[in-house]
DNA sequence: AGGAGACATGATAGCGCTATCTTCGATTTT
DNA sequence: AAAATCGAAGATAGCGCTATCATGTCTCCT
């Protein structure tokens, strides 16, 4: 404090600073740009009918010229929800997911919610994790894929005290809303079909059967039902490899090998069932005058390839997109009429099970069966 | 103030509040829970080697016996990064764009940024509006699809000054990172292929081709290198349908009817070729006798018809991987060795293209030329 | 023994916004 | 004309955390 503002230095550096390390724009720059209280910017964004037309218009003009963008972390902070809505999927690798997370994006996106992506490779410990970060951003809502969570999960869920939307499969005590179909019934209505169309050599070929409890379900209703008409229900045939047209013909030839009398296969994905198909051509065996081939979740491939293949169609987008709604609704207040739905599902007949000859109809003309329980 | 605490009033609700809305659990309350300060706790939290051993460890369980789980919105404010990054790729519903996403996610999950996601169905509104929006996340860093974005938006980014990465096409003037490879060398590559076999009527069959820039130069470099063999390149179809197999069976049948003496098609994307090649087999025509087929992005269908499809193999993975590597590096302050990553691609030969009978080799095994240039 | 560090912990000031209450003037009511 | 009413704008207090500085030990060295 002692030589007072030394006139000595020549530096006539008080205005050196042109290139100020520009910082963020923020409301109160807004507001003094115009003039006005920072609430009156911060409203006339959010509830421009509070705001008169005049101050409105200079003030929106004024964010456009200062290129002022709301920050939705400090928002999200005051007003305590930072519109976010976790979803988390067991794989981006595999197709079939996606259209789920696409259902749920699109009306989540236009009701202004930001998704944030989780995926568990099929991991309880994984989900686990995932949902104890997630809920850091204090989300509105968290959509989770499967009804099987570990106890921390649930319970950690729980503490949340926010809608939880569980996807895909349907649970008998979800623990909030659920949204999805029947695996074990998808399991149980295929063997019925194969059944019905008098096959009795009635096999499964599928993939991570180990470690995701929709396939686990579906083979169990397969398994039970091809018992209760008396066949015997131990052609099971698991690989851990992710899917893929190519296993699809390695599963087929194991399964022949070992059991060359069989005259039906359910795949547990339609890639599975194509790839088998097309080593059938490849070995000769006729499509389905020598064996059936039915394929899971009605994927284009499934419906283009010759002879088509017979597939169970499911709600994947509409799943998504209804799950999607269903937590809107909620989170907007509004009552539910039903906090678990159960979309159906349905088998798409095609060539590839149709023992007699008749390569008519390509799209879901025959023979499906309609289910769409809801309670 | 006049009547003071009126003692006529005999409700004894003092205490009638036991069901008390469980508040959401904070620093303080696990500080206060452990007898320290917050900073203690925070401190045992973000960085453990900072605070005592056996403070930390009854931190750590009180954090555990109360639930606590950190607010990421206001560690956000806070700190003035939330870790986040948004991704904006073009669709979810074309599969092709999925890999992109999963190498981003993985990356990107494995150094604790949360990535949040946007697609702009192809349109650039959508991509301007969407880029604004994110920014209000204050985010890290951000990835964007392509390189052909309106100038607001390029506008818009640069104010943000923060690390930008543009996957999947290569710019010569790349706003800032630029991970991918060249659509433009895949057209021309295409057509060399075909035209160094010795075709001459060469097409190409596609979708989106006025809005997908990515398209519009893939059928630049193919119809130049067409001209510079002297060949016609009029040989160009468009449909404005979304991709899928079945379009493919339509496209080739619409270019037969007003070609008939096409010797070669370029697809798009493989799911075309395949739809293409299933059309032929339908129609009796031979491939790769009386047509040659290539598709694009070397997708698993391809690998497995019969004949397999020739397809450009593209680095989908690959590039999202690495770019959300090249921007953690950046964001870790690391040098970065290029800004601008040429990921190249290589055409996978097989027999949809082989005129001359030979139905060998099924995975890359020829002919491919492969590209790798970094700048 | 005395002071310089080194280390562990606490106190405090925001980050940028929204909820809420207050103020002020203009309009309406009788 | 005075009181009641209403709409528009401002002032203020946090939201729950982190950065930073201040404090208070406990060594370690000369």
């Amino acid at each position: 404090m002692k030589s007072q503002s030394t006139p000595t230095n020549p530096s006539p550096n008080q205005l050196e600073n042109p290139p100020l390390p520009r910082k963020r724009v923020t409301l109160s720059d807004v507001a003094n740009h115009v003039g006005v209280g920072l609430m009156t910017v911060s409203r006339a964004l959010r509830k421009p009918e509070m705001v008169s037309e005049p101050l409105r218009g200079k003030i929106l003009h004024a964010v456009d010229e200062l290129g002022y963008v709301r920050n939705r972390v400090a928002s999200g902070l005051a007003s305590g929800t930072a519109k976010v809505v976790p979803i988390i999927i067991p794989s981006l690798l595999h197709s079939v997911y996606v259209p789920f997370l696409q259902g749920v994006y699109s009306v989540l996106a236009q009701h202004g919610y930001q998704i944030i992506l989780g995926t568990t490779e099929y991991l309880v410990s994984v989900e686990e994790q995932l949902v104890e970060a997630m809920l850091g951003w204090y989300p509105d809502g968290l959509l989770l894929s499967g009804v099987d969570h570990s106890a921390r999960t649930v319970a950690v869920l729980r503490r949340a005290r926010i809608p939880i939307v569980e996807i895909m499969d349907l649970s008998d005590a979800p623990m909030d809303i659920n949204v999805g179909f029947s695996h074990y019934r998808v399991g149980v209505e295929a063997a019925e079909y194969f059944c019905r169309k008098g096959y009795t050599q009635i096999a499964y070929a599928g993939t991570l059967t180990e470690i995701d409890p929709r396939s686990v379900k579906c083979i169990a209703g397969f398994q039970k039902t091809l018992k209760e008409y008396g066949h015997r229900s131990d052609l099971i045939h698991r690989s851990n490899e992710p899917f893929s047209i190519a296993l699809g013909g390695r599963l087929l030839n194991d399964l022949l090998e070992k059991h060359p009398t069989i005259e039906a296969i359910f795949f547990g994905n339609d890639d599975l069932a194509a790839g088998a198909l097309f080593e059938c051509q490849r070995r000769g065996i006729k499509v389905p005058e020598q064996l059936a081939i039915m394929g899971f979740n009605d994927q284009e491939i499934s419906r283009s390839t010759i002879p088509a293949i017979t597939s169970v169609w499911t709600p994947r987008l509409e799943t998504g997109q209804l799950a999607a709604q269903m937590l809107v609704e909620e989170l907007h207040g509004r009552a539910l009429a039903a906090r678990r739905v159960d979309l159906g599902f349905k088998i798409i007949q095609r060539e590839s099970t149709n023992r007699v000859r008749n390569n008519v109809h390509f799209s879901g003309t025959g023979g499906g069966t309609a289910r769409g329980t809801k309670s």
